[in-house]
DNA sequence: TCCATTTTGGTAAATTCTACCAAAAAGGCG
DNA sequence: CGCCTTTTTGGTAGAATTTACCAAAATGGA
């Protein structure tokens, strides 16, 4: 479904999601015409799911972030939907993965301070009901954080 | 240094990174010259660090991920610089965070398989010297993957 | 080989970007 | 407060880009 070219509009996009649609072409090496119509079926059909602007954490006041490993008491349905939508609510979650291993959830929450993020569990986390455990980690630093595929 | 305006331009711009500057000028509510110029400054300043298309991972053939805890025998300089060299140069490795906690880092892995992910384990992870232990967990299902900053 | 379907490259009108201008706003100082 | 300097603003016009269309080329089944 996804074949070659498309892989390197993809490789490309996800580099620059503000390539224009001429250089776009000229790098991956067909027509302007070929190429919008190929990177348009791409958005129509959902492989790009869209497109953002990347924002330097520590520069727009994020200082703190942490990654939380999460499990449930009970995994009844009930519980489940209920801790799912709440997570999905709190724009402080950025990613949230249910897994494998001795923690149900990995969430990676990033807050402006120390502050925010004791508020974030006392306030939100903490109330959620049928949770088990909470563990916190705190970033230290990121060493990576990246977004492309490796195609 | 990033004021009230910015944050909303920086918001805008997180959820559509390819708004065009009239869009963005009218949502947040200024003149497309004003929007356009306080937008170059974000970028030159390196608040907004690049744009990125947002590719669907299933849609586009990487069926499985996991969530890595790695820590290290010894935090000498050299393992440790050699660790995050390592790591900065596979693209399966999407994010790598050192946190506090069991393990010293956190990493977020891509491929397209298990098959890949084996391979990714045994000629790359296993390889780099000074590791202690490496646990998987893998990425039963993705609740939540965000990249926008809770302006 | 032939026909139907898909994909291609080129083009032109509509939109958008970008660099300028003078005017307005903000800030410092006696 | 009044004056000056500095910064930020809105508007505009030319350059660049996007987008919808065309006929031609490529693809692939029967």
């Amino acid at each position: 479904m996804v074949e070659e070219q498309d892989e390197k509009i993809l490789g490309e996009l996800q580099k620059d999601g503000r390539a224009t649609n001429q250089q776009l072409a000229e790098t991956v090496g067909m027509s302007t015409s070929a190429c919008w119509r190929r990177v348009r079926a791409l958005e129509e059909s959902g492989v790009i799911s869209g497109y953002a602007a990347l924002v330097a954490r520590e520069q727009a006041g994020f200082a703190t972030s942490a990654i939380l490993h999460v499990s449930l008491e009970r995994h009844d349905v009930k519980f489940v939907d209920e801790f799912v939508a709440s997570v999905l609510k709190r724009r402080e979650v950025l990613e949230c993965f249910a897994t494998t291993g001795d923690a149900d959830y990995h969430l990676r929450v990033v807050v402006r301070d120390m502050d925010a993020y004791n508020r974030f569990l006392d306030d939100f986390m903490f109330r959620i009901p049928g949770i088990r455990h909470v563990r916190t980690n705190v970033i230290l630093k990121e060493i990576k954080t990246g977004v492309a595929l490796p195609f």
